[in-house]
DNA sequence: ATAATAACGTCCTAGTTAGAACTAAATTGA
DNA sequence: TCAATTTAGTTCTAACTAGGACGTTATTAT
C-alpha cells in the first residue's frame, strides 16, 4: 500500500479530461463560442435566468471570472443583466432573444456531437464510469475538506 | 440507447478533474508555484533537460503557452534554455541548480500530499479507475481522430 | 542539388482562470 | 435598533490557455 500507484490514475484523469475538452472545445469554437460561453448558454437555456452566484455554481466558473465572461457575452447581445427584485445586491443573467436562438441552434448540435464519442461505450459501462468518477471526486473533496478544518 | 445518459458521465468527469485541480493547485501554490510550473519542474527533475516539443507533450502544455511559462521560470532562475546540439531549430530546457533544489524539496512533498487523497481507495479500485479513465480518453481521442480524417 | 514541405520555437490576440481587495446590500446578534 | 458580520458582484493582478501567423532550420521528393 506504500506503492505510489495513484500516479497513473491522476495521469489518466488529466488526460481523459483534456481529451474531452479538446474534442468538445473544437466543436464549440466552430459554433463561434468559447467553452465557458457555451456552458453559460446551455445553463441559461430554458430558464428565466439566474443570479451570478447560481450561474457560477452550475458552470463551475468562479465569480471573478464570470463577470468578465458575462461582460463579453453582453457585448455580443447574447445575454442581459437585470437587477434582482428580491435582493439589491444580486443581478439576474438572462438570455436575450438572440441568446435563445443561439441556444436552440447550438445546444442540440453539441449534444449530438458529444454523443458520437460515446458510441462504443455500453450502458452498464456508462453507469460504472459515472460511479468511478464520483468516487474520485468525493475523495478529493473529502481531502480538501480535511485541510480546511485544520486551517 | 437513444437516451442521453452520457451527460452525467461528462458532468462527473469535469467535476472530478476540478476537484483534483483544486486540491492539488492549493498545495502547489503554497509552495510558490503555479500548476504549470510545478508540472515542468516535476517533468524536468532527474533528467538532463528536454526540448520544448517533448516538454509540451509530457506536460500537455501547448507550445505557445509553454514559451511564456518557461520565460517566467527562466526569470526566476529555475530553468535555462540551451541550444540543441543536434537540431538548429530546437531549444533544450533544463533545470538550474536552484531548479533542482526546488524539485528535491517540492516533488516528494506534493506526491505525499496527493497520496493522502487516495487513502480510502483500494488497490483494485485504483486499477479499475485507471482502466475506466483510459477507456474514456480513448473514446475521445478516437472521436477526434475520426473528425480529422473527414477534414 | 534543389524546390517543396514539414517541424521547432516565438510572438500575437483574445479569452479564461483564481485569488484577493473592494463596495454595497442583507442578515444576524446583542 | 444598530453594530458586526456575511454575501453578491466588480475590479485588479498575475498567470495560463489555444490557435494562428511568422521566421528559421530540417527533411523529403524530385
Amino acid at each position: 500500500m506504500t506503492q505510489k500507484n495513484f500516479m497513473p490514475v491522476l495521469y489518466e484523469l488529466v488526460r481523459a479530461y483534456q481529451a474531452f475538452e479538446f474534442y468538445s472545445a473544437a466543436h464549440v469554437r466552430q459554433l463561434g463560442l468559447t467553452t465557458s460561453q457555451f456552458d453559460i448558454v446551455a445553463t441559461l437555456g430554458n430558464t428565466d435566468g439566474m443570479s451570478f452566484k447560481d450561474l457560477g455554481e452550475k458552470t463551475l466558473i468562479t465569480k471573478g471570472t464570470l463577470t468578465g465572461v458575462v461582460d463579453r457575452m453582453e457585448a455580443k447581445s447574447l445575454v442581459r443583466r437585470v437587477a434582482s427584485p428580491s435582493d439589491g445586491r444580486s443581478q439576474i443573467v438572462q438570455l436575450t432573444k438572440a441568446g435563445e436562438r443561439l441556444f436552440a441552434k447550438v445546444f442540440p448540435a453539441h449534444v449530438c456531437h458529444l454523443e458520437q464519442a460515446f458510441s462504443d461505450i455500453s450502458q452498464e459501462n456508462m453507469k460504472n464510469t459515472e460511479a468511478v468518477l464520483r468516487h474520485l471526486r468525493e475523495a478529493f473533496s473529502a481531502a480538501s475538506m480535511k485541510l480546511e478544518e485544520t486551517a
